[in-house]
DNA sequence: TGTACAGATTAACAAAAGATAATTAACGCT
DNA sequence: AGCGTTAATTATCTTTTGTTAATCTGTACA
C-alpha cells in the first residue's frame, strides 16, 4: 500500500508505533485510482471518507449560480483530505472534488478509521499529529489572507509548491487565492516585468 | 470552575463521560482573570497553554514593521484558543494575545491536558470533537475569504456574532477581515445608505 | 467647561481588482 | 498543416481598496 521509505518515515515519526500497528491502520484502507478529470466526491454527496493522496492532485470547487467555479481546496501527494462539510458538519458536500491528474488514493471509511485509532491510546499521538497538522495548514492559509495581499499570496503559494503552476491552470489558482483569473494574469505580468520597482 | 448549566451541557454532549471525568479534566486547569488591555501572551513567548474563555474577549494581533497592528484572531466566551505558533509549530509566538475586556479564563498546560486526555480512550471522542471544531472554525473562515468579498465577510461576521461590533473597535475588525479601517468605514456607509442598490 | 486623546469618518488621489470582451497562445486531433 | 477548443493575456472601463491627511465625534479627566 505504501512504499518502504514512507513506512519507515512514519515509523520514525511515531516512535510508539510498530510495523504491525501501521498494518492495522492500513488494513481499513483501500487503494483507488482516478483518471484525470474524474469526479471523486460530487456535490451533495455524504462521503464519510478520509483520503490520503499517494500520487496526483485533487481540486475541490464551488459552483456559483452564474456557472463560475471557485476553487476552495487543492491537495497533492502525501496530503490527507475529506469532504469537510460531511466530516466536520455532518452535511452534504457543497463542493465537488475531482482529480486534476491521474491520481492514486488510499481511502478509509472515516468512522471506522477513527474507531481503530480511538481503541488504543497508543494511536493518540499519531491522531493528534494529523489533526493538528491539518489545523496548522488551515490556520496558515487563513493567516495569509489576513496578512498578505493577492500578489504576496501568489508568491507564497509558488514558494510552498513551486511545481503547482505546471500542474494546475492559473484560472484555478486565481480563485483559490480569492481573485479572478484576469487579476492573476496582471499580477504575473507585474512580477515578471519589474520584480521590485 | 464551570457553572452547572455548562457542566450539564458538556455531560450531555459527551455521553461517555461522567461528572468525575469532567472533574479530572478541570483539575488540571486553573482560573485566571485579566483586566481590560492586559497582555496574556506576549510576542515571542513559548506559551504551551490551552485556554478556555469563561467570560470576555481575547484578541491576537501581529505588529507590522511600520507599527501597524493586524488582528489575526478574536475569541470570546465559551471558545478555546492557544498560541498556535507554539502549539502547532513549536515556535515562539509571532503574535500578541491580549484582553479586550475584563476576561475570565480557564487555562491548562497543553501537554498535561493532552496526557490526561490520551491516557483513557473514553476521552477520545471529546478530544476529537474539540479539535474538529477548531478545524471547522478555521476552514469556515478560510472559505469566507475565498468565496466572499470584504463587504460580505463583514456582514457574515455581524451575523455570526452581532454584538462583536459593540465590543471591538472597528479598526480591529477591519484588519481581521483583511481590509483597512478606512475601507471598512466605507463599507459600513454603503450598507447603511443603500442596502441593495 | 474645556482639553486631550482615540476612534471613526470623510476627502482626494493612486493603485489594484472586478467585469466584459477581444485577442493571442498553446495544444490536441484529424 | 490546419482546425477547434480552452486557457491566458490584453484592452477598456467601472468599482473597490489602499494611502495619507484632515475633520468630526465621543469620552475620560482635570
Amino acid at each position: 500500500m505504501l512504499d518502504s521509505n514512507k513506512i519507515s518515515y512514519y515509523l520514525q515519526l511515531f516512535k510508539e508505533l510498530d510495523l504491525e500497528d501501521l498494518f492495522r491502520l492500513f488494513s481499513v484502507a483501500r487503494e483507488k485510482k482516478l483518471s484525470i478529470g474524474e469526479v471523486y466526491i460530487p456535490v451533495n454527496a455524504n462521503t464519510r471518507k478520509l483520503t490520503y493522496i499517494k500520487e496526483g492532485l485533487i481540486r475541490a470547487f464551488h459552483l456559483k449560480e452564474n456557472g463560475e467555479e471557485v476553487t476552495v481546496l487543492l491537495r497533492w501527494e502525501d496530503q490527507f483530505f475529506a469532504s469537510y462539510d460531511t466530516i466536520l458538519f455532518d452535511k452534504p458536500s457543497r463542493f465537488s472534488y475531482h482529480a486534476m491528474e491521474d491520481t492514486i488514493l488510499l481511502e478509509a471509511d472515516y468512522d471506522v478509521f477513527m474507531e481503530v485509532l480511538n481503541k488504543d491510546p497508543k494511536f493518540s499521538k499519531a491522531k493528534d499529529f494529523f489533526l493538528l497538522n491539518m489545523l496548522g495548514d488551515s490556520m496558515m492559509s487563513l493567516e495569509s489572507f489576513i496578512l498578505l495581499n493577492p500578489e504576496e499570496r501568489y508568491l507564497k503559494l509558488l514558494q510552498e509548491k513551486p511545481n503547482i503552476i505546471q500542474r494546475v491552470p492559473n484560472k484555478y489558482l486565481a480563485t483559490l487565492l480569492g481573485i479572478t483569473p484576469v487579476s492573476l494574469s496582471r499580477i504575473r505580468k507585474r512580477i515578471s516585468s519589474g520584480p521590485k520597482r
